[in-house]
DNA sequence: GGCCAGGTGTAAA
DNA sequence: TTTACACATGGC
């Protein structure tokens, strides 16, 4: 493997996922839920975050205003099988309040944040901004992980940070772009393929399948 | 019973 | 500026 585009072209043929899923990898996606998700999963199975939102969903609590307002200590409660519940809890309901004080809705959130105010909120890192800006604000930004670190790592490739993993992932990409849109018959947008390039990369780690069998293509 | 998951912040060295 | 540790549940 010389570069992400071949990575990607590997992985497009796959099918870890089904069809469905493989289109909006993300649940809900372009929803307010993400921003609840991205901060649930950290370092937790996506299985216990669905426990989470399906608690808060229940007690039609997943609105911004509404955790903005929910005692901590309750929405603490909610969240307990996702872990770090305590800690979760206390960041969740801080963004929910900072961003109706900067944004007022979540609308004009996903419209106007950015990157760099999403990494100054406290219990924001550089996956959970990305994965905020990608698959809840539609942005066309390639969220990287210890999934993909693992696998570019196997293949001979190591970065010192996070940014540096991401730009090599999304510079492929981007070199790439109209032999991937004659992959797909020009029906694909940037924002999909990174989108989908990081779940097909999180289902494959998750598969525990050999990752050298899949550039054997 | 240990290990790990769709990480992040903070304190010590 | 690195490294170590806390945060925590539950499935395998």
């Amino acid at each position: 493997m010389n570069n992400s585009f071949e990575l990607f072209v590997a992985l497009k043929n796959q099918n870890l996922l089904s069809q469905t899923e493989d289109l909006n990898w993300w649940p809900n996606s372009g929803s307010f839920e993400v921003i609840v998700g991205a901060i649930l999963t950290q370092q937790t199975k996506w299985v216990k975050v669905e426990k989470s939102l399906e608690n808060l969903r229940v007690h039609n609590l997943l609105h911004l205003e509404k955790i903005a307002d929910i005692d901590v200590k309750i929405l603490a409660e909610f969240i307990k099988p996702s872990g770090f519940y305590n800690t979760k809890a206390k960041r969740l309901k801080m963004l929910c309040h900072k961003i109706i004080e900067v944004y007022s809705d979540f609308d004009n959130f996903k419209n106007e944040v950015t990157r760099e105010w999403l990494l100054a909120q406290k219990g924001i890192g550089f996956e959970s901004a990305d994965a905020i800006l990608c698959y809840g604000c539609g942005r066309e930004i390639l969220v990287v992980d210890n999934y993909t670190n693992k696998l570019l790592k196997s293949f001979g490739y190591e970065f010192e940070t996070y940014e540096q993993m991401q730009e090599w992932m999304m510079k492929g990409i981007e070199e790439n772009l109209e032999n991937i849109y004659k992959l797909y018959e020009g029906k694909i947008n940037l924002y999909t393929i990174y989108s989908r390039f990081h779940g097909k990369i999180v289902e494959l780690g998750k598969s525990k399948k050999d990752i050298r069998e899949i550039l054997l293509c």
